[in-house]
DNA sequence: CCGCATTCATTGCACAGTCAACCAATGGCT
DNA sequence: AGCCATTGGTTGACTGTGCAATGAATGCGG
C-alpha cells in the first residue's frame, strides 16, 4: 500500500501544481490586462528590467528564450508586439550580425515599474502562506 | 531584509512552479502525442475513467469543467475531438435536457489504460523525489 | 398558462502558441 | 577562396484557448 500511496501522492501533487498554476496565471493575466499586457509579456519585461539596470539593458533573444518557457517563434512574435506598442526596441548585434538585441524603452520601463507591484501582490495573495495546499479545494 | 527575502522567495517559488509546470506538461504532451492525445485530453479521459469505474461512467460537462482548468468552450471542443476519435460518447441527460452526459467508450477506456502508465512515469520522473527543485538547471 | 431570468452547452471570432520551413550570418574544412 | 553544416531569428500554416454571443431547456412569478 505504500507504493500506492506514493503514486497517489504524485498525482495529487501534480493536480495541485496544475491548480495553483492555472489560478495564479489567470489572476496575473486578469490584473495585467487593463494595462495591455499578458502574463508572458510581463515576464519578458521583468527579465529585461532586472537583467541590466543600466541603460545598456540589451539582451539577445536567445538569452531570453532560455529564461521564459516559450518557443523562439512565440518569443519573436511577443517581442514584435511589445515593439509595436513601443515598450521595447530591437537592434542588430554588431558582433554576431545574426543576433538581435532587445532593449526596454523608457515607456517600457515605466510600465514595468507600474505593474510590478500588481504582479507581486497577486503572488503574495495566491502563493502567500502555503507552500503546497494538499487537501481540499 | 526579512521582507525583501520574503518577496524574493515568493518570486522564486513562482518561477519554480512555472518551470516545473512547463517541463512536466511538455513531457506529458510529448509522451502522449504518439497516441494522438494531448495533456488536456488525457486529463479528461483520466477523470472519466476514475469517476465511475462501472459502465455508467456518465459525467455531465459542467462536472468536468469544474475539475479541469479549461473554459466551457475549450472543454466542449475537446470533447468534440475525443468523440470524433471515438474515445467518448455524448448523450443527452434525461433529467435536465440541457445537460449532456459524456461517457468513455471501450476504445477510450482501452487507450486510457494504455497511456496511464506513461503519464505516471513522467510524473514519477519529473516530480519524483524532490518537492521543489530550487537549485541548478 | 405565458413570459422572463437563469443555467448548460455550443459556436463565432480573435489571439497566442507550436512546429516546420525559411533566410541570414558564421565558422570550420578542403 | 568556396562550400557546407550550424546557429540565430523570423514567418507561414495550423491548433488550441478564452470571451462573448447564441440556442435550448428549466423554473419561477404573474
Amino acid at each position: 500500500m505504500a507504493v500506492k500511496t506514493a503514486e497517489s501522492r504524485l498525482e495529487e501533487r501534480w493536480r495541485d501544481i496544475l491548480s495553483v498554476h492555472a489560478r495564479t496565471m489567470c489572476e496575473i493575466d486578469r490584473v495585467l490586462h487593463p494595462h495591455g499586457l499578458g502574463a508572458s509579456d510581463f515576464e519578458v519585461l521583468d527579465i529585461l528590467a532586472s537583467e541590466a539596470p543600466g541603460q545598456g539593458d540589451q539582451c539577445r533573444v536567445q538569452n531570453l528564450a532560455g529564461r521564459v518557457h516559450l518557443s523562439q517563434s512565440a518569443l519573436s512574435r511577443l517581442i514584435g508586439r511589445l515593439e509595436k506598442d513601443g515598450l521595447v526596441e530591437r537592434s542588430v548585434c554588431a558582433e554576431d550580425r545574426r543576433g538581435v538585441y532587445v532593449a526596454l524603452t523608457g515607456k517600457g520601463r515605466d510600465l514595468h515599474t507600474e505593474v510590478l507591484p500588481l504582479q507581486r501582490e497577486v503572488l503574495a495573495r495566491l502563493l502567500g502562506g502555503r507552500a503546497a495546499a494538499h487537501g481540499s479545494s
